[in-house]
DNA sequence: AGCACGCCGACT
DNA sequence: GTCGGCGTGCTC
């Protein structure tokens, strides 16, 4: 008797056995995917872990349906990794794998049921109902129907009984289709069916088709191609050059002159030229390179903070060669967003078709033969450029991983499980592959800088911009007095002003920028002050001019503009709140003879809507550009000389422990994007609490200053990198049951960890999609064993869970969650 | 996670 | 009396 231990990607503790044959004992290996029955009608892809002989006691294991992989997709290294990330950040292996595997390697399956045809319908009529004949109706014109096509026949969500009944009575079946996602691409070329490979019989062919010109020619096209080149010949390219049809070629091949095969084809391929010689590094970049090889030889991670423009990347190109040409792979992880064509096109021009990029914009195709590439060390993906999940790629041989970007907040995965930090997860996938890390940030996160100044990092500062660039000179409005004064035009105060057109003037760009968060425009009655709540969330809905809607950020919901008060009915209703939109309205009143761009999650919708604005912007038809957070990403705009920030107080005063930290490195990294050349830029950051002292730091670019500052406040209140913090969020659709349930949970996690628990609190936010939040955050000294506390916290969880009353009460679970 | 089983309220 | 709501438990 033979088995196979599998997990499943779904989020279950335990590993799953199944029953194997002898041949498949031998045959299956670890990391292999397998499809396997699981429940009453699911099948499921399963990841093998390991082949046995223990026959399980308890249960009978079922026989798995097949053997998907040849080879295995996934390796030891993987699944080690893996093992590390469930246990450290709280989940399943289920939920790791779920992440880690392209959507192409998970099977999709569905029932199905198939009308059995022999079986007549006439003697059952007694006994079939209306939702039966429905049933049977719905297969004229169609073999088979999916469960969803029944629901929509019937008009229904519970369709089983009725086809159970039409099973008992042998009229359909339930049946399982099992389609894989992933096809690989083939390209179909053309080459001489064999029987005409002698001369004579080529002769033949060509007066055969002399009343058939177009055929004609194409076959002489392939006699000169294959004389000029032995290379496989392309079926569509011929057909073009010969400016033939399809049908024409399908012509020949019926005649038996040609044939039709095909090759396997990847998606992704960079044609153009490769290995550009590497831009000469200037006297600091050649510094901080030897600086951080250096600093390699004793320390596993090491730091390079260079402030905005100092030409980081060149830094990391040359790093990158040296560890390729040791033969070494390459991990290049980019935050989401501020992976552009525009750092593709110039990472492809060092790297050429050693570098390949896994992202969630491409295809579920192309990151299955990225996936593959990697695995079998292919050489044009020695080198992979990817956001955060590009960490799951099997990778065996790593030699360095560079984190750019460091600091940016969505390398943290909110939702759902896995909740990693691709950051710190890098550090530990490389540590497990004895590869090095680079760090690079113009604004380290405080835990980052901590790390690098108490030794643990090493630490390489570049404090020039490229070209000796001067950082741009920084000016703080108050606008508090401007409005005192009258001499604020909506938004804008008139220095904002005066300086947009200026720049404009000179024929240069402007970049605004507007932390929507907490100023959102939401509408109010001016009569009774009632604002439209969302009726699933606990949030004013916002307003969205261009559609004419009042929406949810939380849940989607959406109505109508309203035209009167839904509580009184008076029709003076007034917007409050500023977003981009209200910003874009504004400027093109004041500035209507100039192009105005707006970039937020509502422009850039759509594969490629950010890039489309990008590109715009940087070939000058955007004047004055206005946006939110995704401004900030690396981009590298050549004549922009002026910053506005319009309100740099909504980020200050989000109630987060990290708010000051985020404010800083926003507002420095948007004001990065001024004066990237000779000329020097200028920032502009209108506040209405100009003497606050994240805002003096901004100005004057002292990131140490408040990194000491920050650092103290983090020690006085315990907070990271002085503890760990693990955050307990409770859900449920019952205001009172959640009241109980996070109170019961509160004590007794008080019980074993004291005053190292906060909560619980209902969040900012306190219901959404009509469930009530409470949260739970503890705090954990670094001296204390997180193992211990994870499993005390795990304990707690499990008698919570006993509670009958409780057992509804959802529980996430999310270590590290700043 | 998904799904079936099982127990209680609003309809023919 | 049934349909269909969701609480509960299990899946090799």
């Amino acid at each position: 008797m033979y088995f196979v231990d599998v997990i499943l990607p779904i989020p279950v503790e335990n590993a799953f056995t199944y029953r194997i044959s002898e041949t498949e004992y031998a045959f299956i290996k670890p990391g292999m995917r397998l499809a396997v029955p699981f429940g009453k009608s699911k099948i499921y892809t399963a990841l093998a872990i390991s082949v046995h002989q223990i026959e399980p006691r308890i249960y009978e294991a079922k026989e798995i349906e097949q053997i998907l992989d040849e080879t295995p997709v996934v390796n030891l290294a993987q699944l080690n990794f893996w093992k590390w990330m469930a246990q450290y950040y709280m989940c399943t292996l289920g939920d790791v794998m779920r992440a880690a595997l392209p959507r192409a390697f998970l099977l999709e399956s569905e029932s199905i049921i198939k009308r059995i045809s022999k079986t007549p319908i006439e003697p059952h009529l007694d006994a079939i109902d209306e939702d039966g004949l429905a049933i049977l109706n719905a297969f004229e014109g169609n073999s088979i129907l999916r469960i969803s096509e029944v629901m929509q026949v019937l008009n229904k969500k519970k369709v089983l009984p009725s086809i159970n009944k039409l099973i008992d009575l042998d009229l359909v079946a339930l049946d399982q289709e099992i389609y894989e996602a992933y096809k690989p691409k083939l390209v179909k070329y053309v080459r001489l069916a064999p029987a005409y490979n002698e001369e004579e019989k080529m002769h033949e062919a060509l007066d055969e088709l002399s009343r058939a010109p177009k055929q004609r020619e194409l076959l002489l096209n392939y006699f000169t191609q294959t004389a000029r080149s032995p290379k496989p010949i392309k079926a569509k390219e011929l057909q073009e050059q010969s400016e033939a049809s399809s049908a024409q070629l399908k012509a020949l091949v019926e005649k038996g002159i040609f044939e039709i095969y095909k090759i396997q084809k990847d998606r992704i391929n960079y044609s153009g030229k490769e290995d550009s010689p590497i831009k000469t590094l200037n006297e600091n970049q050649e510094q901080a390179l030897g600086e951080i090889k250096t600093s390699c030889q004793n320390h596993d991670v090491c730091l390079l903070h260079g402030v905005t423009a100092s030409g980081k990347t060149e830094v990391y190109v040359n790093l990158i060669k040296e560890y390729l040409a040791e033969g070494k792979q390459v991990l290049y992880l980019l935050p989401e967003i501020a992976l552009t064509t525009q750092l593709v096109a110039r990472l492809q021009e060092y790297f050429g078709n050693q570098l390949s990029v896994y992202h969630s914009k491409y295809s579920v195709h192309e990151r299955v033969e990225v996936w593959n590439n990697v695995l079998h060390h292919e050489s044009k993906a020695q080198l992979v450029l990817g956001a955060r999940s590009a960490l799951f790629l099997p990778f065996e041989n790593l030699g360095l991983v560079v984190v750019d970007e460091e600091h940016e907040s969505s390398y943290k995965q909110y939702d759902p499980a896995p909740r990693y930090q691709a950051r710190d997860a890098a550090i530990v996938l490389a540590h497990q592959q004895n590869a090095k890390v680079l760090l690079g940030s113009a604004t380290p996160a405080l835990e980052t800088f901590y790390n690098a100044s108490i030794g643990k990092y090493g630490l390489v500062t570049m404090n020039k911009r490229f070209g000796n660039v001067l950082m741009p000179e920084n000016s703080i409005i108050d606008i508090q007095e401007k409005h005192r004064k009258k001499r604020m035009t909506g938004h804008f105060s008139d220095d904002l002003l005066r300086a947009i057109t200026d720049t404009l003037e000179l024929g240069e760009q402007v970049i605004l920028f507007q932390n929507r968060r907490g100023y959102s425009p939401i509408v109010e009655c001016n009569t009774c002050g009632h604002a439209p709540q969302c009726p699933n969330c606990d949030v004013s809905l916002t307003y969205h001019r261009h559609r004419g809607q009042l929406r949810c950020h939380y849940c989607g919901y959406h109505i109508a503009m309203l035209q009167k008060c839904m509580a009184c009915g008076s029709e003076e209703l007034d917007t409050k709140g500023f977003g981009t939109e209200q910003v874009e309205t504004e400027l093109k009143e004041l500035y209507p003879e100039h192009n105005i761009g707006r970039m937020d999650s509502d422009t850039t919708r759509g594969k490629h809507g950010f890039e489309k604005i990008i590109t715009a912007f940087e070939q000058g038809e955007i004047d004055i550009l206005v946006g939110t957070q995704m401004l900030t990403k690396g981009l590298d705009f050549r004549n922009v000389t002026l910053v506005g920030i319009l309100n740099a107080d909504s980020m200050l005063n989000i109630p987060d422990f990290r708010a000051h930290e985020r404010s800083f490195q926003l507002i420095q990294q948007v004001s990065g994007r001024a004066g990237r050349t000779a000329k020097r830029g200028r920032v502009l950051i209108q506040s209405f609490n100009p003497h606050h002292q994240i805002l003096q730091q901004v100005s004057m670019n002292a990131y140490e200053a408040m990194y000491h500052e920050q650092l103290e406040e983090r020690h006085i209140y315990k907070y990271p990198p002085f503890c760990r913090l693990i955050k307990i969020t409770m859900k449920h659709r019952d205001f009172q049951k959640i009241e109980e349930a996070s109170v019961w949970m509160g004590q007794a996690l008080k019980n074993v960890f004291r005053d190292q628990v906060l909560g619980p609190e209902p969040p900012p936010v306190s219901r959404i999609r009509n469930e009530y939040y409470r949260n739970i955050l503890i705090k954990i000294p670094r001296k204390q064993s997180l193992e211990k506390t994870k499993k005390a916290i795990l304990k707690v969880r499990t008698t919570f869970s006993s509670i009958s009353q409780f057992r509804s009460v959802k529980i996430v679970l999310n270590v590290d969650n700043y």
